[in-house]
DNA sequence: ATTAAATTTTAGACTAATCTAAATTTATTA
DNA sequence: TAATAAATTTAGATTAGTCTAAAATTTAAT
């Protein structure tokens, strides 16, 4: 098995992979994981031995089929237990983060499935993000930033790509959970803020909630 | 914060120090443990800093109130865990030891609060053994070993003192599950086996299993 | 195409937890 | 009660993960 930091380590090099097509950087892991680019060096180092990744020095990683079965099982551990925090337990879906982060370290295939059968085998976690299946695979969907659409579209809200406290909790208070639909009526020229149209009512929001905030046409 | 390294030793110290009354000794540590002597004495030191434990030099140690208080929340989620993995993702309850033995060290108290809430309060674990409450009091059965009773005399198979699976698969298959009332019928002299009667039938123990297996008459 | 800036790696040190082997203390017993 | 055995601790080494500071490499810019 691989220790938890490993785990991490594979896990952002995934997310990042996936924003930024592909080939992960030092410096751009450092960030993540509030380190130092010369710890990430070491481990990339590591993980390359593992054949977890594909390492050139100066170049930058990239997961090997190893690594990636590795990245999603996390994910979808970490993505189930969301599910069930939030279905069973009645946690808010800003707490659930901090906790998951800790639970998708549990070793256990045996219970990874069973709590997916428990759970109803669910699509997506409480953000919307999608639960790799027991192989890996991810359904990814259509999902379009609000920042994106030109006035007049329509979209539900389906997912965020950010996962703060503060983030979902602003979005909680102005009413956009996912399955609302909401429709752009203006784009303002001077700072790029959004007027959309939110169940009955108009709100404006901020460049930088509407890059982060995701909808399905 | 506790390493889990921390948690696992306060939790070893609290389960001998009830079993052997109150002070234990660094081998009984090591060999529960499965570690060296040695690391025992490092950790020893490094707890008793942390005023978790009084530890005096080649004497012993016992656990501060503070220790205690962690020992139990320890424990506590353990036990729940298990229910857990029992009631609800229908695990055997030889199956969940090692899992509940990682979920354990989930740190979150809201967490094990909602949990225990959601089993609708359990007074004990799938093995009999009594949950301690939020503050750390347990409430102690009044558990009787079978070896130590005598012959005529019947009880309710409440609890279990050895948790290894071959263990409790042993019990499973000859029908000595938590609730059923057995009779001690008979103690041989020659090996100090036990034969007792179980749901109409009569069957025979050794001395090893009627030691770890506890009733309440 | 050099130079400067940014990125990345190496070297060397630190901490937590562990180990072996040797030294010390306590317990046993002759 | 002195000698031996058992238990415990210390000394010194090792591994995983991290860090700072310095060196190497790549990228950007003049």
């Amino acid at each position: 098995m691989h220790s938890f930091t490993e785990e991490n380590y594979l896990k952002t090099i995934y997310q990042l992979s996936t924003e930024d097509n592909n080939v992960v950087t030092t410096n751009g892991i450092a960030e993540v994981m509030n380190t130092k680019a010369a710890s990430v060096t070491d481990m990339l180092k590591k993980l390359a031995d593992k054949k977890l990744i594909n390492y050139i020095r100066y170049q930058g990683a990239s997961l090997t089929d190893a690594g990636r079965q590795t990245a999603t099982e996390i994910i979808r551990k970490h993505r189930l237990w969301e599910v069930f925090l939030v279905e069973k337990l009645d946690f808010k879906w800003d707490e659930v983060h901090d906790i998951a982060e800790e639970l998708e370290h549990i070793n256990s295939k045996e219970l990874v499935d069973r709590l997916d059968k428990f759970l109803g085998f669910p699509k997506t976690d409480p953000h919307g993000d999608p639960i790799p299946d027991r192989k890996g695979n991810i359904q990814q969907k259509p999902f379009v930033k609000i920042s994106k659409m030109k006035p007049g579209e329509a979209g539900k809200i389906s997912g965020v790509s950010e996962h703060t406290p503060v983030f979902l909790q602003y979005l909680e208070k102005s009413g956009l959970t996912l399955g609302t639909t909401v429709t752009i009526i203006e784009i303002m020229e001077f700072d790029g803020s959004i007027i959309l149209n939110n169940q009955e009512k108009d709100l404006s929001i901020s460049r930088e909630v509407a890059k982060n905030l995701l909808v399905v046409i």
